[in-house]
DNA sequence: CTTGACCTTGGACTATAGTCTAAGGTCTAT
DNA sequence: ATAGACCTTAGACTATAGTCCAAGGTCAAG
């Protein structure tokens, strides 16, 4: 297993080769050392990071976002401060997602009640 | 107000021009008559149709689900039925979202706990 | 007659996270 | 030697709902 070619490794992590490309010319991945012919080679650690990244995209965070993570855990020393931050902000977002999606809800609702009490072939209220 | 240019019927209703013209190019919005010097001038009917968009869009419609809602109301008489099913069909769509961005909200919450169990310069566990 | 505010069109750009294609090089097995 | 599977690159395309721009025409006021 020492030696992976990039479609190897995307079957292991459950993952298109162009996804890996992606995520490379992005700055998530490390570029990986070249074979003679110019395939890319990767180790196990490309494998860990392409789960990190799986396990990031989980949380609801962007690919710029898992970006700056990794600059985070590269540059400052592992910073799960700053992690915490990162994530609360996102949760604050997830929240407010949350509400808004729940007036929608309660709006939608409303309408699928209105529209019981006519008829089906009743103007609908939506219209006027 | 029996002449309203595109400008005029913007401001009114709250929208840009291009806003108007988009709708207009999409299907949404009836192709308003001409003056002499090529633009455009609307009625009241044309606010009351951007006024049903807006509605649609609070609901959470897609300008395209917009565009058939409007094809309904003018090809059969009206269906209330048919929004009915439309809005029941977007309703499980948005319950279903709630319950992902819950998900999310759990993952998020459990791992920002978890970064207070440490210090701020620990290694996250999002990074192992 | 010029300035500024309005109008016209078509086309390009924004974010997101890939996916798909073209045109080509390489490797393995037969 | 050739088929089939793999790899390379760059660039275009997807959906969403606009926004912005260029280059030009029009209109009212001063």
């Amino acid at each position: 297993m020492s030696t992976m070619t990039i479609g190897q490794v995307a079957k292991q992590v459950g993952v298109s080769t162009d996804t890996i490309r992606l995520y490379e010319r992005d700055g998530l991945l490390d570029k990986p050392a070249r074979l003679k012919n110019g395939y890319r080679f990767y180790t196990e650690a490309a494998i860990q990071q392409l789960q990190f990244i799986q396990r990031a995209k989980v949380m609801g965070f962007t690919l710029h976002e898992i970006q700056e993570l990794l600059v985070i855990h590269r540059t400052s020393s592992q910073s799960c401060g700053d992690v915490k931050h990162r994530a609360q902000v996102k949760l604050q977002l997830v929240n407010d997602k949350i509400q808004q999606l729940k007036t929608l809800q309660n709006k939608l609702k409303s309408l699928v009640r209105e529209c019981e009490t006519h008829k089906p072939d009743d103007l609908c209220s939506i219209f006027t």
